[in-house]
DNA sequence: AAATAGGATTGATATAGATCAAGAGGGGGG
DNA sequence: CCCCCCTCTTGATCTATATCAATCCTATTT
């Protein structure tokens, strides 16, 4: 059950067999089926949720009830509402499961006492965190810079593992864009090639 | 010099006398006047900048020239391109001074030493790097599921500070929007109220 | 005071993409 | 085998925003 998450923290740090035995101790493990809830928007969110095996999202609902994507967090990801998480507010996306799955959840308290007995973990949480930021940025930059066709062969060249698994209706949603228009945006690429 | 740093680094972890003198030997203090670069595209990114007084930018030029601005950071903000300073590759970002400045510089090697000497440094890059991840966050969604007039509303009510002292053109780059929409919304507001 | 330059505004037009509406597969469950 | 649900596609419009172009404004320089 801990295979990916141990994996995915040895490639940034190096943790003692007796600090890995330890880790475990503070996440819960959970497996969750499709389309099951693990975040509801005006919850507060009580996990970090790390993906070791199917995938979840994290989306909002607009006024007119269209989904908006966020992220997509296949197998070795984190996933969570990092504002609801750290400051208690009630959550503003919700998180479901695409593909069944399972799951490590932490909590705030245990993060805390985690990173205060694993100090490493400090270290992780900011290359973790480091990371991310980069490819939000990298994200934003692409939204401001350019448009439909160019974004889509972008998420796919960087990301073929979920272009593959995720309806075309949720790429479009994640990519700023409807369905119509994706669909219409790959019709030009076929024709192209 | 470090007044601002400190103030900022204190208001998330806590630092003995000793530990903030030595902090001081890792930065490089600097000025820059107006218009200045800081970081041009093509060079590599040596530095992490925090602002002490002034304001910089980073913005991404186009094919067509258009300049896309990423982020502004004024006084107490931390600005670089981090994916070109964690990897050494060209930046892909201009950064340069809006208003004549006072920053801190810290390159990659002098972070790393930081980093083992005052390990609580560590934590304090943690959660720095958690919050910036939080407001990207929050800028994707908005930009996918708001438009023009709501995000403008939106920045000047989150940002009142930046608002007044950028060129009214360069907040619409950073919006996602041109400078005539901007205009012409501010024009809308104004007969609203 | 004239000249210059960097913004901001305004109007006319163009366009990418949204929206609305209808159909077309294509599985799985009864 | 048929029906229902879900997803994708396609076509016809509509609209927010971009683009192009001209002025206007204000501050600075000469």
């Amino acid at each position: 059950m801990f295979e990916i998450l141990f994996e995915h923290i040895n490639r940034k740090i190096s943790l003692q067999e007796a600090e890995m035995e330890q880790l475990k101790t503070f996440f819960i493990p959970k497996k969750y089926r499709r389309k099951q809830y693990v975040l509801q928007q005006g919850d507060p969110c009580k996990y970090i949720v790390f993906v070791e095996k199917g995938m979840l999202r994290s989306y909002q609902v607009d006024d007119k009830g269209n989904e908006h994507i966020v992220q997509f967090a296949p197998e070795g990801w984190w996933i969570s509402d990092s504002y609801s998480f750290l400051t208690g507010t009630p959550a503003s996306y919700d998180i479901d499961v695409l593909e069944e799955a399972e799951v490590l959840l932490i909590t705030q308290p245990a993060m805390e006492e985690m990173l205060q007995a694993i100090p490493a973990m400090e270290r992780y949480m900011r290359i973790l965190m480091q990371n991310s930021l980069i490819s939000m940025q990298r994200r934003i930059a692409c939204t401001l810079t350019t448009q439909a066709e160019e974004r889509y062969l972008g998420f796919i060249a960087e990301n073929p593992h979920i272009g593959q698994r995720v309806p075309q209706h949720m790429l479009a949603s994640f990519l700023g864009m409807t369905p119509e228009t994706l669909s219409r945006v790959r019709k030009q690429l076929l024709k192209k090639s």
